[in-house]
DNA sequence: GATGAATGAGTCTTCATTCAT
DNA sequence: CATGAATGAAGACTCATTCAT
């Protein structure tokens, strides 16, 4: 077993296997990938692969728990003492630089909660629901004491979740009916999520 | 060879195996879906399936065709005619109604499209395509006449697909997030998402 | 799954595959068996054997159920109310015929065994520890009655077991020393055999 | 290459791992064990075991080869000049002593053997065999000459081997049967056995 | 001497599909 | 129409052995 990385080869190799098993799992998801796959993504042997990891359960754990951490820091940052608006639009566009910049990790995540988030769900009902349950009472702060508009922060919250990853895990459809040059849209969606959630949140 | 259904069995087993499929499709994706649970949740044996579909790859064909067209209904019925808010919001609320009532076909399309559509991007790229751009065609209109605000029209769709069948694709997180009790969350996404919209597209 | 054989070609067919399963768990154990060298045995295809079969461990199980019975009539038949003497050397008289006819059925058992009957134990400790204590408290009463020598009833037994089985469970090592004509050594352990019990369970 | 050991850490290491390989080899069979097993339990890697073994079957090899020699100084003992049930029945002890205190070597050729001796073989039908013929023939002349009683000399020998190997290869049958305490039931076995070929072997 | 790294050859099992009735 | 039976291909995982240092 190897269980923690030690040598210089073997912490370069479980990340080499690590990112090509990103690349496989976030585009076929669990069951549809094979370690075959994984292992020729990673230019590694499949006996070799699992030298380093105990098998295709423990890669996929290994991913999601540790990039769930880095997932949620744009909505950690959320700042109960800056300008609401100001705070919360913040919050969308770094949430959709995440998705800009990295597409497959949100996939990973889409693909697993979509079907049911088997590996997942004590995740979600612990640490997620705990930082999401802190930041919508930030919201709900700002709403009661006027500073924004009087809107439910938990669907707030879902809401920038859903738009802003919406051009990741449905980037396909989104460029089949933008038809756009590389990644001009994500511009586009930044200016108009920026209006959309302004005008919202405007308490006037 | 079962080309088209003829007799009253042959269409409601066809009807079975479908139903049965949209259960195991939506739950499992492609590939995690074998013939076993599709067979067993529609009570036939595994040839019989195979004598009214040609194969897995036919069942799944089958049930996104047969299925996309309704699922483009509330987009469809947009009416050039009526209230600009009014039929913007009138189609967030249709297209939400349709994620409480069918959240399976919602998660069906959307394992389709988070793993690239690979046997959808037909029907994306053409009549999906066609439709979208013909009813963004109309709330630009709507906002160039400034009845609402000036948001871009293709980006406003899919916030409103994001946001509706967020409920549906990501219902366990939602779940685990709110801990509602049966389906009463939805009631409060109706009017947040009312209120969003509402909001945003108020051209004052 | 076939749970329980209903056609006629099922009970054949899995009679044919414990058939040859027999053959090759007691050539090789468990963990040297393959299921390739079952199938082969078999004349059936590896994933036709699991069609039968639910796995390499279901096939091992329900040898040593459908066996362990059969296995253990001679003991039972031990009659109370027969002749001491005669009953116990009839008793090695049935076993060691058993060692003669049942060979590998004997083998699987002490492959089994001796590695620790990690699939057997529960077995061992119920119901053939129960029908051994019966058994060894009939004996217990004849030698107090005086109507056999005072030998521990169990260790007794185990003699029997021992001096029986050992010419199936070692059979190419006393083929090895006494390089008999086919079977015309067990005419000579039945002598011996009979010859030591009588002897040595002899009151007098 | 490491022929012959040389230096005091290669003999240790040589030692450490045939104990290793004699409880891995016992307890599963040559096919059970596996390489990892063994290098866990003599605490070294695998490439460092296979420094001092050619492979699984060289040590597995070695281990009978070394151990046979030992396991026959009992029979090699009995002594044609000393008291001829005295002599049997010392055997008896001794080789029941054996069981006791090295189950593990019985283990180890009771696995071999029942699965056909592929890797034993020579040994039974060469030295072994001469062994035991030439023991055999002083039994046999202690029986013609009227010191025991006429038992087949041969069949004798292995009713010994099969009766007290029985409390090593059997083990976990005898004390899933017995439930002794510890070793206890080894002291009865030793009165019962003593008993067992005092009758039988005396000649009135 | 010792070990981290690597792999070819299995070995069990799953699954979509076909065959035969 | 329906199904019991059968299988080729694939897939996860194991293991003895080798390589390189």
């Amino acid at each position: 077993m190897a269980a923690a990385p030690k040598t210089r080869i073997q912490m370069k190799n479980r990340a080499t296997i690590l990112e090509a098993a990103l690349e496989v799992f976030s585009a076929n998801g669990f069951r549809g990938a094979t370690l075959d796959q994984i292992a020729t993504a990673a230019g590694l042997s499949k006996p070799n692969l699992l030298y380093y990891f105990a098998g295709k359960e423990a890669i996929h754990a290994e991913l999601l728990t540790s990039l769930l951490d880095t997932w949620l820091d744009p909505l950690r940052a959320l700042n109960a003492n800056g300008d609401p608006i100001g705070e919360i639009t913040g919050y969308v566009q770094r949430k959709l630089e995440m998705s800009r910049a990295y597409p497959r990790e949100s996939r990973l995540f889409a693909n697993e909660i979509v079907q049911g988030a088997p590996r997942m769900i004590d995740e979600i009902t612990g640490p997620l629901k705990t930082l999401v349950d802190e930041k919508a009472a930030v919201i709900r702060g700002w709403s009661e004491a006027g500073q924004i508009a009087p809107l439910d922060p938990h669907h707030l919250i879902f809401s920038i979740w859903a738009t802003t990853q919406h051009y990741a895990d449905f980037d396909v459809q989104v460029r089949g009916i933008l038809r756009p040059d590389g990644e001009a849209h994500f511009d586009a969606a930044a200016g108009f999520l920026q209006s959309l959630y302004e005008r919202a949140l405007s308490p006037f």
